[in-house]
RNA sequence: GCCCAGGUGGUGGAAUGGCAGACACACGGGACUUAAAAUCCCGAGCCGAAAGGCGUGCGGGUUCGACUCCCGCCCUGGGUACCA
């Protein structure tokens, strides 16, 4: 393959950008100029080096950069890294070496593998949040939050090992076992720091109108956070002198609870056991405790409880109603109890089916012989003495019972979240200290001076003998004395989860090395909000609900001056391996359909050249036997599949420019789409035709209409492109100039000067190395942005398509200002179209200037 | 299970109410070459000899006109609170 001397330009252009600090945001800028923050995800910097799925985001938020620098912003573009985490601990646990060497080792892989993309970071803001000048104000904000009442502690249950002596992460359990090892896991309550978010879940939830996000994601964000209106209801129990709390959201059905169900964790359990049943009941609670709640509410997978031997009075009709216990019913939601209307709850329908509970209808308009119905209908066979609900629709129901239970004292209105306190402890070496003392039993801050509080030094990273957290294995740093009062203190030995230090690193961007404060109030005011947030859809809840919430306690605290962190945000989609063709074979090695071998591990699925398979009806099947249908799909890159593209590899083989420019003409940002070294190699030849084209004579005559109109259109196109982040578009247009100019016998200057600037954001490299070629001396980073000119674009004429009802019958030429009436006399004139209106009636006419013509005729 | 997203040629995708398949990959043919690579030109949704018909996951609907809007399903992927 004929080359551009990519291996020359590339690190050439590297060493000038970092040589002449040209991406360096100063300190004092010009704030009459307007600004743009663009934001990635800062990655952790795990020790198998850069993905290609990261430089995919990244290469569009540096598009967008260097865009913007050349329409005249001042822009901040810098990178860090989220570097407290596991594997260096896991790392730490297996070889002895502290994870900060680890750490240190792998971020400084991470930085050259960036620098040699091309990025136009600002180096001179890279934070990690492993650093003690970084982490001491994660510490600061964490004595901010313990100041307002928002950390507190409390029993939270955990994936417990007893064999492993440890705390697992939910994805280290699997099915009820420890992944490594293959131990027993239970949930067991223990200490833990919790984050009082739900504080802010109404905050939260409305100012999610203030960002420009998709509405997917605040969706997800809206039902996470999961506000349902309805009402707490005491039930009186039979033989104690307790109440049981439910929490409902349809309070309308209270004449339709049959039984009750509190869930396995729930305080009252034990009183409500009886002597003949307890042994079962405990049994049941024992089994509960191993699975996940996730495993406790799959519909599918049929529902399982045990009576207590207790009964519950319904207090709108006295009437007598068993109480259950049923994992079902989680423990983190509402009162940890509910009351049971199978008539009109799926679940509590499936319940009652399973252990024969009567089911008593109280709204009409459905089957409940077949099914539970939850919609909307008429209340039946609900009044008491002093009420009825009969005749009245679900809304006006609601509130009709609600006003009266109030106003007896039974119960009241109440708002719920789904959303849950954040349990903010982990019991880990690799994370942020908890500047915490525990002083005669009760959590005493350490002094602002003292911060930052580093983790001490440890013979070992695992949980002490006692199972206590890695950070008590140094008692001497554990045992230290409270320096406000002098007595004996403890130090807090769990630390905080990686969540913690992504919570504000875009605050400390702005002001990265300010050692007086988090962040300088005044530069506080100029950047912030990020205009531009780009990172993985994995992070739509989660990350950014935490991060939003920690912004809306620093706004509280007059830290940062906007409610919201993030004004936009984008996703960008998974990158998947290459598309993959498997054949199935059976136990006994025999080639078996995809659709046999389904959800069965005695199946075995082989990988398979594309030449063996043949396409045939919706998929593919065997070339050697065309009964056999194949599985064509991309998978997910892992290690252990083998499919993990390297970026360092195709930056060897192809460049940089050739990476950017393949993963954003690969398709939209935000969709998911399978890798294809092929199609690198496309984007690698289109380089390389650009800069063929760059060796043709180059002159000082001015564009030719033609000519004009195709640099006038691709500026149009790749603006607009750019504005709305649509990439691959804008390189289709790019793609479509060169195959036009590549024709003509010579490069206009006129042509040739916004062309290149129209590619520098997407091939920077090259972009700089053509712009040289022009003449010009310095670097393109700041050159205004093309300007198009619409009249450049006006055709006289165009193409417009006759119809006949709906079926094209020719094409005439037109004005595209002509009127529908001139286009409709024109078309009609057309022989190919007077002769498919012969002897019909025409019914409706329809004429889209500068598009169609479509006359309906009969 | 629940929440969210996506299904268009052999492949990635384009077109967001107006000629489905831009651009690219792969493929076939040709030119150049001693040959190969690279490059350039041509072809191509599917069925059909052609005329023509059929085609945007499946089934309905709205409209002069639907990949696009509405309703119901199927399949695939992401998240599901200690992976980040």
């Amino acid at each position: 393959m004929a080359q551009y001397p990519f291996t020359d330009i590339e690190p050439k252009w590297q060493r000038y950008w970092l040589a002449n600090e040209t991406f360096r945001t100063p300190d004092e800028i010009d704030t009459s100029k307007p600004k743009f923050y663009v934001l990635d995800m800062f990655p952790y910097p795990s020790g198998s080096g850069l993905h290609v799925g990261h430089p995919e985001g990244y290469t569009a938020t540096d598009i967008t950069a260097r865009y913007k620098r050349m329409r005249g912003f001042n822009v901040l573009h810098p990178m860090g890294w989220d570097a407290f985490g596991l594997p260096a601990e896991q790392y730490a646990l297996q070889t002895g070496t502290h994870p900060a060497v680890t750490t240190q080792k792998n971020i400084d892989r991470f930085r050259e593998q960036l620098q040699s993309l091309g990025f136009s970071y600002d180096w001179s803001r890279e934070i990690a949040t492993t650093d003690p000048e970084y982490y001491k104000w994660t510490q600061w904000i964490f004595l901010k939050l313990f100041e307002k009442g928002l950390a507190y502690e409390a029993e939270a249950p955990v994936n417990w090992c007893p064999a492993l002596g440890t705390v697992l992460a939910n994805e280290e359990v699997i099915n009820g076992r420890s992944e490594r090892g293959d131990h027993p896991v239970v949930r067991k309550p223990m200490r833990q720091w919790m984050l009082k978010i739900t504080a802010y879940a109404e905050q939260l939830l409305d100012d999610l109108e203030l960002v420009d996000w998709p509405e997917s994601i605040k969706e997800m964000q809206r039902n996470w956070i999961g506000k349902s209106e309805g009402a707490e209801v005491d039930f009186a129990v039979e033989g104690l002198d307790e109440t049981l709390r439910v929490y409902t959201t349809r309070p309308d059905t209270l004449f339709g609870a049959t039984y009750m169900v509190v869930s396995p964790e729930h305080p009252l359990l034990d009183r409500l056991a009886t002597d003949a049943t307890r042994a079962e009941v405990e049994a049941y609670r024992e089994t509960a405790s191993h699975k996940s709640d996730m495993e406790r509410t799959e519909l599918a997978k049929g529902k399982s409880g045990v009576f207590t031997g207790s009964y519950a009075i319904n207090p709108v009709n006295g009437q007598k109603i068993p109480v259950w216990t049923s994992d079902y019913v989680l423990i983190s939601y509402g009162t940890g109890a509910i009351m049971a209307v199978p008539a009109h709850d799926d679940r509590d329908y499936e319940f009652a089916k399973t252990f024969d509970l009567p089911i008593v209808e109280v709204i009409s308009g459905g089957n409940i012989e077949a099914e539970a119905f939850t919609g909307n209908g008429v209340l039946v066979n609900s009044a008491n003495d002093e009420i009825s609900l009969n005749g009245l629709e679900v809304a006006e129901s609601k509130a009709k019972i609600t006003a009266w239970l109030e106003s007896k004292g039974l119960g009241q209105g109440k708002v719920n979240y789904k959303l849950r306190d954040w349990l903010f402890s982990r019991q880990r070496y690799w994370g942020e200290p908890f500047p915490i003392l525990h002083v005669d039993g009760n959590p005493v801050p350490v002094p602002e001076n003292e911060l930052p509080l580093t983790p001490p030094v440890v013979d070992e990273y695992k949980p002490s003998p006692e199972g206590d957290p890695p950070f008590s294995r140094n008692a001497e740093w554990v045992n230290t004395t409270d320096p406000t009062t002098g007595k004996p203190a403890r130090r807090e030995t769990n630390t905080m989860p990686q969540w913690a230090g992504s919570c504000w690193y875009y605050l400390r961007y702005i002001d990265p090395k300010n050692d007086r404060a988090a962040i300088d109030p005044e530069k506080e005011k100029y950047w912030m909000p990020v205009d531009l947030y780009v990172g993985g859809a994995e992070h739509a809840v989660l990350h950014l609900l935490y991060a939003r919430f920690w912004h809306k306690v620093l706004y509280d605290c007059g830290v940062v001056h906007t409610k919201e962190p993030f004004h936009r945000l984008v996703n960008q989609g998974m990158i998947l391996g290459e598309v993959e063709i498997n054949l199935f074979r059976d136990a006994e090695g025999r080639p078996v359909s995809e659709s046999e071998a389904r959800n069965d591990e005695e199946f075995t699925a082989e990988r398979i050249p594309e030449s063996e398979a043949v396409k045939k009806g919706d998929g593919f099947v065997w070339k050697q036997d065309e009964s056999i249908r194949l599985r064509s799909r991309a998978h997910k890159m892992s290690k252990s599949r083998g499919n993990v593209i390297n970026p360092d590899d195709v930056v060897k083989q192809y460049g940089a420019d050739s990476l950017r420019l393949y993963e954003m003409f690969m398709g939209p940002l935000e969709q998911v789409k399978p890798w294809s070294m092929k199609g690198v190699e496309g984007v690698y030849r289109f380089l390389n035709k650009v800069w063929r084209l760059f060796e043709n004579p180059l002159t000082d005559t001015e564009c030719d209409p033609d000519q004009n109109r195709l640099v006038h259109a691709t500026i149009k196109k790749v603006t607009e492109d750019i504005e709305g982040m649509r990439y691959n578009t804008a390189i289709a247009s790019m793609m479509e100039f060169v195959n036009a100019a590549t024709k003509w016998e010579s490069l206009p200057r006129a042509a040739a000067n916004p062309f290149v600037l129209l590619l520098s954001p997407f091939a920077p490299h090259m972009g700089e190395e053509l712009w040289a070629k022009l003449g010009h001396a310095e670097t393109l980073a700041y050159e205004p942005w093309p300007e198009y000119d619409e009249s450049a674009l006006l055709r006289d004429e165009v193409e417009i398509l006759v119809q006949v009802t709906g079926k094209p019958k020719a094409r005439i030429m037109a004005s595209p200002t002509a009127t529908q009436a001139e286009l409709l006399t024109l078309a009609k004139a057309h022989p190919d179209v007077a002769a498919a209106l012969e002897g019909k009636t025409i019914r409706k006419e329809i004429a889209v200037p500068g598009r169609l013509v479509n006359i309906v005729a009969t």
